[in-house]
RNA sequence: AGGGGCGUAGCCAAGUUGGUAAGGCAACGGACUUUGACUCCGUCAUGCGUAGGUUCGAGUCCUGCCGCCCCUGCCA
């Protein structure tokens, strides 16, 4: 028996993290446990980018048998709100994972972690320093030369357990002094050149309220929460590398005599970006407020929430997440990766429908006037357990405005002067005569025949046409406003650094475009919001919050793939 | 310049101890089709940033270059 203590069937790995995990698995590690952690800050919506960490850390729990905790990260109560935890949590929870009973806030530990630190002051690691910010600044030395210490960097273990106290009581004002580590100023990292573990900030945070007046730094406060949560592997993104070793440092001086449950390590991956969009928060914000978008959750927003709105299933996004894979290069996903997840999920998930966009009046002048024949249609044809239902079909119907064209080109399978096509669902028509707006020349409505020995699944006359387009009944049509996204930006996107006057050039703006006056079969009333359809032909839609009784408004998710527009291109 | 990372196709990304380049997206052909959708079939790296070295054999080991990212908040 060579590995005795392996636990049987380690999840194949696929990414660095997992190989490091089988490995700690393999060695005995945490006692074969995996314990994760997903720590947002409090300061703003959850976006896509977020989705992946939450996908990874909730993933591995699971893969693994183990366990992934909820925890805010609120340090600093300048920038935090209620209103974005609970947010956070809506957004976790809509993306199906599960903390349990495990949902904490770095604030549980402030008391804690002044405990810790008062430890650090009593071995010596630690001391109260009265330099001013821009002091600090100038005593940090650069990247090249080492810094220099403090003048307070050697105050007696009693001068700083005052200090310290006196700071959580109160009694300096706001940046008059800080707890540094004692570590070393002439570190190459300047992380380790001894950081700042806690500063004054008269701030009300949204849980601890006025208590205290003095707040733990991320690179102290973290690896505590960490390993006081029992945490085993602590994933971040690629930038905390470099902290990666004062993360051990304020592990090992804290708690190098008391028993952990773990030692938690660090282990960094890079974070996700995307093509056609932008994901840093600040960016985001400007959009939000600068009125570029309707809010947080516009559709056209990489925001969970947006993605919602927009008509995204947990499902798909979950499956992309999958995909993209975790490394450590920086990198951009293709956005096309996102809509091949979200068409996939939702083709077979989706009823298809007939919904005409921009409506061409078409009158089958053959067709008995008072007629109305109820059209059998399959709701999905990948998934026959969805059923069908019945479409009116009458004399006077809606096409869509880009099926009929009075020159086309060759290869144009749909309706033109002489030429057939099918509706789907019922019969092939042809295209007799084109009436014109006299002043403006514009086509305004179709005068067909059909054939009526064709009507779908009764079809007797063996004859095939190259098109089918989608229809709607004139006098059964509902009124429907129906939103077109695309992509936020034109090209590019991924780019942080980019300046705002960059990507704000490449705004796409046609990103919305509404459509007051579509129509939809009679089917559609009474739309619950968030329901999915496909609009035959089109792509898929989703009814929008917005969307009533009175007033159908849906969304489209996505584009069907569409090899007739890149013919047309070429 | 100091430190920390990364470099496999247009875009992601696998590649245990060196053994002869997975998979997905995109693209391009074709089949099927009452959605120009879906599905299916096929094509797509003699090549792994680059130059050397070790070896019977290198994406994997060694050395030197080159390129890109991150780090000088009392943000996270």
């Amino acid at each position: 028996m060579k590995t005795p203590d392996a636990p049987p069937n380690l999840p194949q790995p696929s990414n660095f993290i997992k190989n490091i995990i089988n490995e700690d698995l393999r060695m005995g590690k945490n006692d074969g446990r995996v314990h994760t952690r997903f720590p947002p800050e409090p300061n703003g919506y959850l976006h896509i980018g977020h989705a992946k960490s939450i996908c990874l850390n909730f993933g591995l729990a699971n893969e693994y048998g183990g366990l992934c905790n909820l925890r805010f990260d609120d340090t600093n109560p300048s920038k935090e709100e209620v209103e974005f935890v609970e947010s956070i949590q809506q957004d976790v929870k809509w993306l199906g994972f599960d903390w349990g009973d495990r949902m904490f806030y770095a604030s549980d530990y402030f008391e804690e972690l002044y405990q810790f630190a008062v430890k650090l002051i009593k071995a010596g690691k630690a001391y109260v320093c009265d330099l001013s910010s821009q002091e600090m600044k100038e005593y940090r030395g650069t990247l090249t030369e080492p810094g220099k210490e403090s003048p307070y960097r050697n105050r007696s273990v009693e001068e700083n357990l005052d200090l310290f106290e006196r700071m959580r009581k109160g009694e300096f004002p706001d940046g008059s002094r800080v707890l540094r580590a004692k570590i070393d100023m002439a570190s190459p990292n300047l992380n380790m050149r001894d950081p700042v573990l806690y500063r004054i900030m008269r701030a009300t945070h949204h849980r601890t309220g006025d208590k205290w007046c003095i707040y733990p730094m991320y690179d102290y406060a973290h690896p505590l929460s960490d390993a006081l949560e029992g945490i085993t592997h602590s994933i971040c993104t690629l930038e905390f590398e470099d902290h990666r070793p004062l993360y051990d440092w304020v592990i090992d001086n804290c708690l190098q005599d008391s028993r952990l449950k773990s030692r938690p390590q660090q282990i960094e991956f890079a974070r996700l970006n995307l093509t056609n969009t932008i994901m840093s928060k600040r960016y985001l914000r400007q959009l939000v407020e600068e009125g570029y978008v309707s809010g947080w959750d516009d559709p056209r927003m990489p925001t969970i929430s947006g993605l919602r709105r927009r008509g995204y299933t947990p499902e798909a996004i979950r499956d992309f997440c999958d995909r993209i894979g975790v490394a450590k290069s920086n990198s951009t996903v293709d956005i096309a990766l996102l809509e091949h997840c979200i068409r996939e999920d939702l083709n077979f998930k989706a009823p298809r429908v007939m919904a005409v966009l921009r409506p061409l009046k078409v009158v089958i002048t053959n067709y008995p006037e008072d007629l109305v024949e109820e059209m059998e249609a399959e709701n999905n044809p990948e998934n026959p357990e969805m059923g069908s239902r019945k479409i009116p079909f009458s004399r006077v119907i809606y096409i869509e405005q880009e099926d009929f064209m009075e020159n086309p080109p060759k290869k144009y399978f749909r309706l033109a002067p002489g030429q057939e096509v099918r509706l789907k669902h019922a019969y092939i028509i042809k295209c007799e005569e084109v009436i014109k707006d006299e002043e403006t020349g514009e086509v305004i409505e179709l005068h067909c025949t059909y054939d009526p020995a064709t009507r779908s699944g009764a079809d007797t006359s063996g004859r095939k046409v190259k098109g089918t387009i989608h229809w709607v009944s004139a006098a059964h049509a509902l009124r429907a406003e129906v939103r077109l996204y695309e992509h936020l930006l034109l090209e590019g996107g991924g780019d942080e650094e980019e300046e705002n006057s960059v990507w704000k050039a490449k705004l796409n703006p046609n990103s919305l475009v509404t459509l007051p006056n579509c129509l939809v079969e009679p089917g559609l009333a009474g739309a619950a919001p968030g329901s999915r359809y496909q609009f035959l032909r089109q792509g898929y839609f989703c009814a929008d919050p917005d969307s009533t009784e009175e007033k159908l408004v849906f969304n489209r998710i996505v584009g069907l793939r569409d090899s007739w527009a890149k013919i047309e291109k070429a």
